[in-house]
DNA sequence: GTGAAAGCGCTAACAC
DNA sequence: GTGTTAGCGCTTTCAC
């Protein structure tokens, strides 16, 4: 059924080896007269290498594996296609995994990625396997990873500068003569975003002379309707903050129904920052103001830089990359311009 | 450095295939001693068999391929989330590809997932190789085709009645006394989605007595700003409709800013109801009436008859799965609780 | 109960 | 210039 390099050797009147020459490109050797022929039964035959075979031979599979947690947020959906786009720019193809930010899951996967050969790794960790990280690390298997930084391993990452796009959209409050700002964070993961989201808020008000009032920060359950609920509680109060800083996209638009429910209006009454830029948010009542991350750069990078250890020989040494969010100024602190301030 | 089966029967002192039995669980034929002591030694040396000597042996890989074409629409990121679970579930991996609408990237796609001998591939099909779709459905190559209809070939395909969904969205508004109602839709693309989307407004129309206005059916172009302006220059006309049905998510926010620069109101000057849940739909302002799809649903379903097709022997039928959308109703058209009008 | 050997499809070192 | 051969890591038939 399936035609192989012997077909076409058998076929041709010449031998296997002949005929991986030239699949290879090695024409110089041959005679025009070889050359044709193999070419023409090769046509004939639609003969295409077993990529299995090259690779068992090769120790090469040009595969590069991606284990993210959440395509829904278009955050990653955006990476992924940066990802994506560079592999197949350098001749990689893509596995895909989701760990759902389970680390049973995570453990699979990579285990399967390496039993598939693939030549390296990106992943958006877990940060609950540091044993397997550190094995791929000590063993200098391409390992990237993306958006989370892994504490006390020296690994390759390309990230977001979580503190500046935090403190970036604290400070434009504050610009805008806020001083009662509230900051939505969801619980639990504490990875390296999170945390530097909240070091950037605590900065921006450290630097513009705000005392940090600790009932002011939220730490909200990500369970449906939870930062609606604490956004209405904390807006019936007497003396109600002036603005709210949110930490998440998905977390933003409850935030906004809060508000609507409360019968308040934005910017009027209360400002609001959100995280993440979408497709959406120029489009929500008033146009939000957000930090946007450039996301499709991260996995481009990502990727770029998985390839780079995967070719380059000699052990290089783990590169952090990071990248600069934008604030996008739009209706939701007041200000009425759209305009884009740039790194 | 790589450790491999030899080294494994070399250290325990049987030879590869007794490890290789035991590898698989052929454990009956031996004694308990060598099993015992094979197994000791694959921990030891934490031993991972080669997928691609494995695969190249049986010649099947386990392996998925899919290609889609738009990973930033939140409707196909939910797909591929229920394709990757549902293969992960079934001990199958997943390798990736975007086509971005280009049949040469198509092909190039589908040509490597043959190479690399993929079990079976998904597709969301750009509909212009039906030369390749044919000889992939020739060869009895599993391959499952979503959202897109091909015309003139009997391939299996999950989709959506668009149809119905349509005429549901439609019938909606009459349902709220509309009775000029346009129609937004992007160009070129004659696709199953597209065409049918168009046929279940026509038939909602005329199954209601209200005369097709050919001056109603909108074709715009998918670029910055044309739908906006196409909108607002419907909304100057004198006798400007009183709904407008559109079929795509992302023209949908541009509609609602055009309508909204005309100083307009939905509900109460023109009803709107979009094609596409999104997770924002229920955020705007006012919370939107769309046409739910269950996207997870066509990814689980797709994976599962490609799966199916992989693994039942003798040849299978062609069939054809179609999903059935739901309009989830809020408050664009008048109305004012939400609703799920359920199948 | 276990081992030897062939072979999956390909590449490359070596011979002529 | 081209063919022969060995081998990538694994499975499996066939002996013993």
């Amino acid at each position: 059924m399936k035609v192989t390099i012997s077909d076409i050797a058998k076929k041709a009147g010449v031998s296997k080896s002949t005929v991986s020459r030239i699949l290879n490109g090695n024409y110089g050797q041959n005679t025009k007269d070889t050359v044709d022929k193999v070419l023409k039964v090769i046509k004939e035959l639609d003969y295409r290498p077993n990529a299995l075979a090259q690779s068992l031979k090769s120790m090469k599979t040009n595969v590069i594996g991606i284990i993210l947690s959440n395509l829904k947020n278009p955050f990653w959906a955006r990476v992924l296609e940066g990802v994506e786009d560079t592999c197949r720019k350098n001749g990689y193809n893509l596995m895909i995994c989701n760990s759902n930010e389970d680390e049973l899951l995570e453990e699979e996967h990579i285990k399967a990625f390496l039993m598939r050969q693939v030549d390296g790794i990106i992943i958006n960790a877990t940060v609950k396997n540091d044993h397997l990280y550190k094995r791929l690390i000590d063993q200098k298997f391409p390992f990237v990873t993306i958006n989370r930084k892994i504490p006390g391993l020296d690994i390759d990452l390309v990230t977001m500068d979580n503190v500046a796009g935090s403190m970036a959209g604290v400070e434009h409050l504050i610009g805008q003569g806020k001083n009662s700002i509230a900051l939505f964070v969801y619980p639990q993961e504490n990875v390296s975003p999170r945390l530097d989201r909240i070091e950037g808020y605590m900065k921006a008000l450290i630097s513009n002379g705000i005392e940090i009032d600790h009932s002011l920060i939220h730490v909200v359950e990500e369970k449906q309707g939870r930062v609606k609920e604490a956004v209405k509680k904390l807006l019936s109060t007497t003396n109600r903050p002036d603005a709210i800083f949110s930490t998440n996209n998905m977390m933003t638009l409850e935030i906004l129904e809060g508000i609507k429910e409360m019968g308040l209006n934005v910017p009027k009454d209360i400002s609001l920052v959100g995280y993440d830029e979408t497709v959406w948010s120029m489009h929500l009542n008033p146009p939000l103001t957000t930090v946007y991350q450039p996301s499709y750069d991260m996995g481009e990078l990502a990727a770029k830089r998985v390839i780079e250890l995967i070719e380059k020989t000699g052990d290089l040494q783990p590169i952090t990359h990071i990248l600069q969010p934008n604030l996008i100024i739009r209706e939701s602190c007041g200000t009425k311009k759209e305009e884009f301030i740039s790194e």
